[in-house]
DNA sequence: AAAAATCGTTTCGGAGCCGTATCATTTCAG
DNA sequence: CTGAAATGATACGGCTCCGAAACGATTTTT
């Protein structure tokens, strides 16, 4: 079934969503984290730096400082590329596939408890 | 029609929406900010710092600051209470509005833009 | 083999946000 | 009328993030 959000329905959902967020964790992900995240969890591998700075329209600065922010975090894990070892690959982990995961639990709990 | 959303689509939903915030807007922001500026929109007033202090489970400084940075950009406003001179009434703004809207849009051509 | 190009990282100065503690203003209680 | 309570703002030191520029490592080109 598609899905028919209605612009109401939509505010409500980004409010619950990101209040849940900002209550539970003391420390956010910024939104470009999370969408780094996202598109590593979503997309087809391989993921490299480079790709993600021209995917997000970002400078390759902000991606390997989002990589070392969420690599201690564990959320996400860089590794050398033996076929060209100047590309570093970036991967998932299993705390940050728990993590995503997260998200969408609350993301689809939030919708349901949304008002017809 | 209630909202049916799976996981997989709440993810890309997210993602959508949050790719398109990164690419467009230059500055972002935070989670707390957003949700400030929601729970303005969303709730009935009148909102005080103190109310939304408590409300987020963020300190005050947290609300004053953010209303310093939302009221440069002129997306909340903030007005003495004439009843009671201490409280401060956070207020919405036209431009603020507009901001709202266009996150609501988005969030509906994301979600109408979801896989079956 | 030398030079150029590519890729990711690091450095730099600057800006924003954080929590704690403190402050000024206003209201209320005795 | 005066001292306590309540409210929001500010000062402080610390942390994270930012873009631009420079850098080291690796690969490709000449």
């Amino acid at each position: 079934m598609a899905v028919d959000l209605r612009p109401s329905q939509a505010l409500k959902l980004l409010h619950d969503f990101n209040y849940e967020m900002v209550r539970d964790d003391d420390r956010d992900l910024t939104a470009r984290q999370v969408t780094i995240l996202l598109t590593v969890y979503l997309d087809p591998p391989p993921h490299t730096v480079r790709g993600l700075a021209a995917k997000l329209n970002v400078t390759k600065p902000v991606i390997t400082r989002a990589l070392d922010t969420m690599g201690r975090m564990e959320l996400l894990q860089r590794r050398r590329d033996p076929a060209d070892r100047r590309n570093v690959l970036v991967q998932r982990t299993v705390k940050g596939a728990l993590y995503v995961e997260r998200l969408a639990d609350l993301m689809v709990a939030k919708s349901k408890a949304l008002p017809l």
